[in-house]
RNA sequence: CCGGGUGUGGCGAAAUGGCAGACGCAUUGGACUUAAAAUCCAAUGACCUUUUUGGUCGUGCGGGUUCGAGUCCCGCCACCCGGACCA
């Protein structure tokens, strides 16, 4: 702010209550058991997402949604819930790591430096953690019981006749290391040399990694898999209990992708092969003229004939170098190679050349496809470019009246229709005619109907020091769990955790570490960030207890005491964790539910994602852009309070919306208006009580005033419309100011309301009043609808739908009495000379309109 | 290309199908002041009109439903955010 002085002494008093709650512990909350918990109190589970601490500190989208979260939670103490609503650290991860490679400082250092200025940053904004409950997936007492879950999974199986996760015990098959939720697998994965890591598909943008940018080739490794794909059924179907955005819930859908299809199997003459394809469309079989598999296939090698040998190689050569970006950009045109072989069309023994290509993915379905160029525009692409045969199968349908239209021009059709050119297929509709094809493959052993997804399994292990390390060890080529009392395995210590440079883990660095015994060594790798953020929802509920991951009391009482099939009440974040984290929590709830460990079968039950904040360029904050806010400056200028309700103020939470330092002015001079509804300053620059309040009663204007702010405010944070909840603390506000005298005890119920959006504040002035107890700890204002009701009102009177006049009535006034009123309204007659009144619409207490029409 | 979101004054935004623009910012004028800042009061969608009383138009564009549409339906356009050869 330009001015010299403050409007009101923020800078003393914010700290000095910040201070306060910490050392006297306002916010805590009481698990079942504890001295002091009230069990008549029902639970609000309020969460915000799990913040990485990194270096450059806490931003101001950040406070946008922390701001809610705590609004919310005070909100709910002041209507005597009892609230969970803690905060901690997802402080694992590639960030600290490749810091702690730069300047040499280990990673545990770094993290602790910057946990301590996100935890300051954050007490510096009066929000209510209960800080007791605070923990950092990096504590060895937290991750032990990551780890400790990471053996729950190793140690189940997804029984597909129960559809639920069983210990392996379960598994009656000769082979148990086959079906474990957790497993080892060799894999194509995305190896970065400059980060000397293996990335998740997730963490590739564009064909280079998330962090750094540094270009990604695809390399076959040994990896730890996590089994998600068995539930993806059940991921699916969860997310209708959910009060999550729609978009959220389509996003999970769409990353799942479940489809409906039939799986092939084409048998390839002169050998024993055969392969497999998956298709959505079996009822096109008689229009495939050739079939693709993925350049990666495993059966590329047995099939290629000699002469084709050498092109196929090559082929396949190229697109292993290939990055992502590259082998997805969607403009490039097909590129392929012939094998030389065939295959047999099991439906008219016809023999389909057998190509590769790279538009086929090796981890979608078989990675093999049955080519049908009529009625798919990549395949009908790659005809085009290699003069393969395209035979139509499905004619359009058209409209009755029509001549239907055998051929099409241009583009090729993939919609539904009518078969032809299919054998028995032909004249059915697209949907009899999938059926018709299924059982006929099925009966004929050649293929069966069948759902795909395009969920992939997780990959789970990380080429990296900073991260939990595998209860796993490795004795003549098995692995196997390590015993659950020799948890946690930590780390060892080490000067150098630099990447090897291969594929083969820092921690293999560690030698004395990695000897387990004489001939057992352990895991390598470690886990990935998802990991720790997967669960620590779970943690908060009973963070001290060191004999379970939760203990059965708390984990009942925090997670399903509200009866629905969510734990968390409320869960806020940005968009950015839409798909992956929430899915991977999810995934990981249902096992420890299905194991009996958890007694929801959901973590987060209301999921709101706070909008974007730009900066005031309307262009997303960035440093390079240098239209980056710090909520630390406007902390220091305006106060934290003004900040907080600036944010709040600025639009709809979900909404992205540009900064504006004048906007941040606006809040600031009303709670400075707030502030001098009590206090006024004195000669010396002290602030002592004003001379107008006093002990009175309410006017009838102002009562209904202030009970009509309480009754919004309410209804207002309830359904988290926290900027209009602002504009009516500013009316009531507005009404006082030069009310003189001024009644004490419009302050006694503003506060209380103010106080969740400027806690200091109003705890500040509360205490100066002199009123008892602490703002925050007030039970929260009720209203008086008795004091809402008008006896006149003024309603508008419309002619045609046109505003004509305004006309007062009594708020009983019957509909006749309302009619009477309008018909001898002067304006009404003017307007309506001449003309004849054709109808009256009267909606009691609101308008009136006229239909009229020339004489 | 596919999906999602958004479009209302100079700006951020309000509005169960019922008086469009609450509240805030900015701007202008006034009060207070030696002066300024701060504060308080007032005006502030556009256009027309003879001051006024008043009138016309107005929620991205084009249609529709309705006594009445920012809001509901159909068809477009623009911008933002995701995803992307998923067979």
């Amino acid at each position: 702010m330009s001015t010299q002085r403050k409007q009101f002494p923020f800078t003393e008093f914010e700290s000095r209550w910040q201070k306060h709650w910490v050392s006297s512990k306002a916010f805590q909350a009481s698990n079942p058991g504890d001295p002091g918990f009230d069990p008549s109190r029902p639970k609000y589970y309020i969460l915000d997402m799990f913040p990485y601490p990194s270096g450059d500190g806490l931003h101001v989208g950040h406070v946008e949604g922390y701001t809610a979260t705590d609004i919310l939670a005070r909100h709910h103490r002041m209507r005597g819930f009892n609230v969970l609503h803690p905060m901690g650290w997802d402080a694992f991860g590639l960030p600290a790591e490749q810091f702690a490679i730069k300047t040499g400082q280990h990673p545990r250092v770094t993290t602790a430096r910057n946990i301590e200025k996100f935890r300051s940053q954050l007490q510096a904004l009066g929000f209510s953690y209960d800080w007791d409950r605070e923990f950092g997936t990096t504590d060895p007492g937290y991750f032990r019981w990551t780890q400790w879950i990471f053996l729950k999974l190793y140690n189940a199986w997804f029984n597909p006749q129960t559809r639920k996760a069983e210990p392996i015990s379960t598994f009656t098959g000769s082979d148990p290391d086959s079906v474990r939720l957790a497993y080892v697998a060799e894999m194509p994965v995305n190896w970065c040399p400059e980060l000397g890591t293996v990335l998740a598909n997730e963490e590739v943008v564009d064909g280079k990694s998330e962090v750094g940018g540094f270009p990604v080739e695809r390399r076959p490794l040994r990896q730890w898999m996590l089994r998600i794909t068995a539930f993806a059924e059940r991921l699916i179907e969860g997310l209708d209990g959910l009060d999550w955005p729609e978009s959220i819930k389509l996003l999970q859908k769409n990353w799942i992708g479940r489809s409906e299809g039939a799986q092939v199997r084409f048998q390839i003459p002169g050998g024993d092969s055969e392969v497999s394809v998956f298709t959505t469309r079996p009822d096109t079989l008689f229009g495939a003229t050739y079939m693709v598999l993925s350049p990666e296939h495993p059966l590329v090698p047995r099939i290629t004939t000699a002469e084709q040998r050498a092109a196929v190689e090559e082929y396949q050569k190229k697109v292993a170098s290939k990055s992502d970006l590259e082998r997805t950009d969607l403009a490039r045109e097909k590129t392929g190679v012939f094998t030389g072989a065939s295959a047999i069309n099991p439906v008219n023994g016809e023999a389909l050349p057998i190509w590769i290509a790279d538009y086929v993915l090796m981890g979608y379905g078989t990675g093999a496809i049955m080519a049908v160029p009529a009625h798919d525009e990549r395949d009908q692409e790659f005809a085009r470019q290699f003069g393969l045969p395209v035979r139509e199968v499905v004619r359009e349908r058209k409209a009755a009246n029509e001549e239907t239209v055998p051929g099409h021009q241009g583009g090729c059709f993939s919609g539904e229709g009518i078969a032809i050119h299919s054998g028995f297929l032909d004249g059915m509709e697209t949907a009899a005619a999938k059926r018709a094809i299924s059982s006929w493959l099925e009966e004929r052993g050649l293929g069966h109907a069948t759902v795909n997804y395009k969920l992939r399994d997780w990959l789970f292990s990380r080429q990296r020091y900073w991260g939990e390390p595998f209860p796993i060890v490795w004795e003549g080529g098995k692995h196997r769990a390590i015993d659950e009392g020799e948890l946690p395995v930590v780390q060892p210590e080490m000067e150098d955790f630099k990447p090897t440079g291969t594929p083969e883990p820092p921690l293999s660095k560690a030698r004395e570490w990695v000897r387990y015994s004489g001939n057992a060594q352990r895991e390598t790798n470690t886990m990935p960030q998802w990991a720790g953020s997967c669960w620590y929802y779970l943690r908060f509920c009973d963070p001290k207890n060191s004999s379970h991951f939760i203990g059965a009391d708390a984990e009942k009482f925090w997670l399903s005491s509200s009866g629905t099939p969510g734990s968390v009440d409320l869960y806020v974040g940005g968009t950015e964790h839409a798909v992956l984290h929430l899915l991977y929590a999810r995934f990981w709830h249902k096992v420890m539910f299905d194991l009996g460990h958890l007694t929801t079968p959901e973590p987060f039950q209301r999921l709101v994602n706070q909008g974007m904040i730009l900066g005031p360029d309307g262009q997303k904050m960035s440093k390079s852009r240098g239209n980056v806010i710090t909520p630390d400056s406007v902390i220091e200028d305006y106060g934290a309070d003004s900040l907080r309700l600036y944010e709040m103020f600025m639009g709809p939470l979900e909404q992205t919306k540009p900064w504006s330092m004048k906007g941040v002015e606006g809040g600031h001079r009303f709670l400075a208006r707030v502030w001098r509804l009590g206090l006024q300053e004195n000669q010396e620059g002290g602030w002592e009580l004003s001379p107008d309040l006093a002990d009175i009663p309410f006017t009838l204007a102002q009562a209904r005033v202030v009970h009509e702010t309480i009754k919004k405010v309410t209804a207002d944070i309830s359904s988290l419309s926290f900027n209009t909840a602002i504009s009516q603390m500013m009316v009531c506000t507005n009404e006082f100011v030069n009310a003189k005298p001024r009644p004490l005890a419009a302050l006694r119920i503003l506060l209380p309301l103010l106080s969740p959006f400027a806690p200091h504040l109003a705890e500040e002035l509360w205490s100066r009043l002199g009123f008892e107890g602490a703002a925050s700890a007030q039970p929260w204002p009720v209203h008086d609808e008795a004091l809402l009701v008008e006896t006149e009102i003024e309603i508008p009177v419309q002619v045609n739908g046109k505003l004509r006049d305004r006309i007062r009535v009594p708020a009983q006034a019957s509909k006749e009495d309302v009619e009477a009123a309008a018909r001898a309204s002067a304006k009404i007659i003017e307007s309506t000379a001449g003309q004849s009144i054709v109808k009256i619409i009267i909606v009691p207490g609101k308008l009136v309109n006229m239909v009229v029409r020339p004489a």
